[in-house]
RNA sequence: GGGCGGUUAGCUCAGUUGGCUAGAGCGCGUCUUUGACGUAGACGAGGUCAGAGGUUCGACUCCUCUAUCGCCCACCA
């Protein structure tokens, strides 16, 4: 196959990965369960974070793939037996939402149907819209195993949530309450806490005044103190007046010491409510009365339980004022209420104050609709148990996190952890496996099992109906690691718990925090070695993206303009762990610049093979395993043990010191999750040192079975990050056979690190030769000036070498007899054959480079000078010093020889 | 109120346990058809590392305080 001029990504990424997935390239080697011995070490699993199964790809599904993609594939590279487990989410609320505006479209709503006949509807619209994010997760080059993809829907899934239901129903974890909820009047459903979202508003707070009443149940007057008539208590929310059933102070609050226990008339009707003393009353706040409504507010709830108030629901679900409001209200929203009341209350003098305020209000997180604390009978789980066990395993340190501060975040959530509802009013999603004797109204009797595909069941001739709701999504998907691997009670499984869990850092509570919980309850263990959090990508501004604000990023459409590799350099640039941080097409540009930089320095090394006729097969791998563990022990390597290659020069004992170098910090940068730092170090190794330096001298030297060698090296290093152009170099090379994404990981080059050090001298010379010359050439008008070199082996021994990276015309000795300008090297005496004339308009130039000389020679002699850093700094930074300082000099004394000659 | 994080080049960010002249990508300037790549090559400009104090022979790095931006949790009657 012969290579374009520049890599067309297009060409060969569907091709590519369709062979990957055809060979079986992506499946775990090690079986899951019936291993007889199983190998933990030797396993690798990861499991992706569901994406919607009918939506797209956002630039968050981008990140994540390219951050687990390149795990799995540097593990399948270093020998594991790699299972990455895609999802695929039925998304209970968002795709319910979807689906719900699609009803409405059509002129229907939910209320038609029965809760059954909704799923399979949902259901039917889900598997139309299905397959388009699989596609997508395809053309970001995820290596999963799809024939494990599981969906939050499947049975396992199904059968093993009902599983931990029942434990914990029988470990009486389980209880059914009357609560507050947060609950959406448009949706219809209660939320989890963590899906609310609160934002700051301006309101208002009113003053209302309460007039004081005697006990309903005697006749007599209580009013000890002729001062107060009155109490006058703050609200944000006149309209739940009718529902309040208490006044509270604070107990040391001393004006109304003399007030608790009494009674105060509720403006607007004709109850009598007692006035209690309670801590949640702020002195400081208001009047320091507040109204108490338990029926609509989280801290009255808490208030009512402590004085066992009576709770009546004056908001109905359908965010009007109920029957209980009384006539005059009954039926109006909230707000058309609160102005009533507002109103009313004017008019019988009893309003006393208005003020502006900023206070927080709930919203639904979909679609902006105020929160209506709401009280409902739902299933929650008493939480303290696991909470308490998943707190136990985190300070026994057997979760890694990164970053390491998240660890600490989380104990805190979980210490503060409220009971958790977990029964949504939404049908699609898994049915909450309990049903109960209508008969007893009151008290009815509940029962576990798991027909929930019927809406009635009978057992020994009595009847139970199911329960309509649904589980909320994180209850099923807190059992993500155990489904996702097939884990089982008492059965060996070499997966679980996963190596890795990788998601984003905005999930740390409602999924990492309750996986956690959920591995240890079920399994004992948990679900997890570390967890690599990611955060938000930002637009290029560090905006969050948004729709409406329309600076979304289509990972796709970024995949399909550049390539798959250039979004996955781009993307994981300049990222760490837990960070939100800004993206910009710039990374990506840049990325696909990397990938046709490769490309080209195989097409360059494939067309110089061709040249040279050495297509006859010859060894292809590096090493042999054998060999290999040798090479490892550094420098020896056994007699007999002949390499495939050997470096004959300098410059091909340092691209094999820096290839190995760079071996070893993505090694150690992949131990450590530093994807930004291994990135970088792999652009940097290929381009400014493989390309630059390397194959510019092998423009003279030609060796064949060491440039084979090192662009293997190469193709396998990056290949965790871009996978496909690595694979299509691979396959386009003549020398090459199988698939590179289930090749071997290299092992170290082995260099002569004497001869790669004077690389780096000859390095530095030639980087000084090209200064200067340019520096000159401005001067003169781009002319090329001859190099001269005295007594220098160096550069003696490599004269065309020289010429060649400096891009000068010769290079030559001197013969004794110097001329021209010196080049600013302390060790070698060279000079740039240039004319006096030339030299003189260098003169401002080289009286700054001996002034600049002069500074770093001041800061060298200053620290040594210090008693104290001789002392008491380590030895070898004082010789290095010492030594800097005599180079420094000599080269201030040449230079200055120089600008006198002139 | 509690907790966490950021502040380094024009922009977006690295800088691992304190130690050579603080780095990268993009952008900017000058030059270059050299056996692959102009999606390229060479050279260069650009930083009082937010501020103050402290520890240290030595601080971008550790400690304290301040400023400022942001996130999370709780509360806001």
């Amino acid at each position: 196959m012969s290579f374009t001029k520049s890599y067309i990504p297009g060409d060969f990424e569907p091709r590519i990965y369709a062979e990957w997935e055809r060979t079986g390239a992506f499946q775990p080697k090690a079986p899951v369960i019936d291993s007889t011995e199983s190998d933990t070490d030797n396993c690798y699993s990861i499991v992706m974070p569901p994406p919607n199964a009918n939506g797209n790809l956002h630039i968050g599904h981008g990140l994540t793939i390219a951050l687990e993609d390149s795990l799995t594939r540097y593990y399948r590279l270093r020998g594991k037996s790699t299972w990455y487990i895609p999802g695929a989410d039925h998304a209970g609320f968002e795709t319910w939402v979807v689906y719900e505006r699609a009803l409405e479209k059509e002129g229907h709503t939910r209320f038609e149907f029965d809760r059954n006949e909704l799923y399979s509807r949902v259901w039917n619209f889900v598997e139309q819209q299905r397959g388009n994010m699989e596609l997508q997760v395809r053309a970001l080059g995820a290596s999963c195993a799809w024939p494990d993809l599981t969906f939050t829907l499947d049975e396992n899934v199904i059968s093993r949530v009902y599983k931990t239901f029942e434990k914990m129903w029988n470990d009486g974890m389980i209880y059914r309450g009357e609560k507050l909820v947060n609950f959406c009047p448009k949706h219809q459903t209660a939320f989890a806490d963590i899906e609310v979202e609160h934002e700051d508003e301006d309101g208002h707070l009113w003053e209302i005044a309460y007039q004081l009443s005697t006990a309903p149940d005697h006749g007599t007057d209580y009013n000890p103190n002729i001062e107060h008539t009155e109490i006058i208590v703050s609200t944000t929310r006149p309209e739940t007046i009718f529902g309040d059933t208490a006044i509270a102070v604070n107990p040391n609050d001393e004006r109304y010491q003399d007030l608790i226990g009494g009674f105060v008339h509720l403006p607007l009707t004709d109850r009598i409510i007692p006035i209690v003393a309670d801590e949640h009353a702020d002195p400081s706040y208001g009047t320091g009365a507040v109204k108490i409504t338990p029926a609509h507010d989280f801290d009255d709830f808490e208030v009512g339980e402590r004085h066992n108030l009576e709770r009546i629901q004056v908001i109905g679900e359908d965010g009007r004022m109920t029957a209980a409001a009384g006539p005059n209200y009954q039926g109006l929203t909230t707000e058309e209420c609160r102005q009533k009341v507002l109103k009313d209350l004017e008019a019988q003098g009893l309003l006393r104050g208005e003020k502006k305020i900023a206070h927080s209000v709930a919203h639904c997180y979909k679609c902006g609709t105020v929160i209506e604390p709401m009280l409902k009978q739902q299933w929650f789980i008493d939480v303290k148990r696991l909470a308490a066990e998943a707190i136990k395993h985190l300070e026994n340190n057997e979760i890694k996190f990164h970053p390491a501060n998240k660890k600490k975040v989380l104990i805190n959530y979980l210490e503060g952890l409220k009971d958790w509802n977990i029964s949504r009013q939404i049908p699609w999603g898994i049915a909450i496996p309990m049903f109960r004797q209508t008969e007893t109204d009151k008290v009815p009797e509940w029962i576990f099992d798991t027909r929930t595909n019927l809406t009635k069941i009978e057992i020994g001739g009595v009847h139970y109906y199911r329960d309509e709701d649904t589980f909320d999504t994180w209850f099923s998907s807190s059992h993500w690691p155990i489904v996702c691997t097939n884990w089982e009670e008492g059965m060996e499984n070499p997966y679980y718990p996963l190596n890795v869990m990788e998601t984003g850092a905005d999930i740390l509570f409602a999924w990492v925090a309750r996986m956690i919980m959920m591995g240890v309850y079920v399994t004992g263990e948990v679900p997890f070695r570390e967890v690599y959090l990611h955060g938000l990508v930002l637009d290029e501004h560090g905006q969050k993206m948004s729709k409406s604000k329309g600076n979304v990023i289509n990972p796709i459409e970024l995949v399909t303009k550049y390539g798959s590799d250039a979004f996955r350099l781009g993307i994981l640039r300049g990222r760490s762990a837990g960070m939100n941080q800004a993206f910009s097409e710039n990374s990506v540009v840049s990325g696909r610049n990397l990938c046709n930089k490769l490309w080209n320095v195989a097409r360059f090394i494939q067309g110089m093979i061709d040249e040279a006729h050495t297509d006859s097969p010859i060894a292809v791998e590096i090493a042999t395993e054998e060999q290999s563990a040798d090479i490892v022990n550094e420098g020896a390597v056994a007699a007999g043990a002949e390499l495939p290659y050997s470096t004959d020069n300098m410059g091909e004992d340092w691209i094999c010191r820096e290839l190995t170098a760079c071996k070893e910090e993505v090694e150690d940068d992949f131990a450590n999750y530093r994807f930004s730092e291994a990135v970088e170090t792999l652009y940097s190794t290929i381009w400014d040192k493989y390309a630059d330096w390397f194959i510019e001298s092998q423009k003279i030297y030609k060796n064949i079975p060491l440039l084979k060698a090192t662009l293997e090296m190469i193709l396998k290093m990056l290949h965790p990050f871009a996978p496909f152009v690595t694979e299509a170099i691979w396959q386009s090379l003549s020398w090459t056979d199988g698939l590179l994404i289930v090749s071997k990981w290299p092992s170290r080059l082995k260099f002569d690190p004497i001869s790669a050090a004077q690389f780096e001298t000859l390095i530095a010379i030639v980087s000084e030769a090209r200064a200067t010359s340019q520096a000159l050439s401005v001067a003169s008008k781009s002319k090329k000036y001859t190099l001269l070199y005295d007594n220098d082996a160096l550069v003696d021994d490599n004269q065309l070498l020289v010429a060649k990276l400096a891009g000068l015309p010769s290079v030559m000795s001197c013969e004794g007899q110097p001329r021209g300008l010196r080049l600013a090297l302390a060790n070698h005496d060279l000079y740039l054959d240039v004319p006096a004339e030339v030299i003189a308009k260098y003169r401002n130039d080289l009286e700054e480079r001996i002034l600049a000389v002069g500074r770093e020679l001041d800061t060298l002699n200053a620290r040594m000078m210090n008693p104290n850093y001789v002392d008491k700094a380590p030895a070898a930074l004082v010789k290095q010093t010492r030594e800097q300082i005599l180079e420094k000099t000599a080269l201030i004394d040449r230079l200055k020889l120089q600008l006198s000659a002139i």
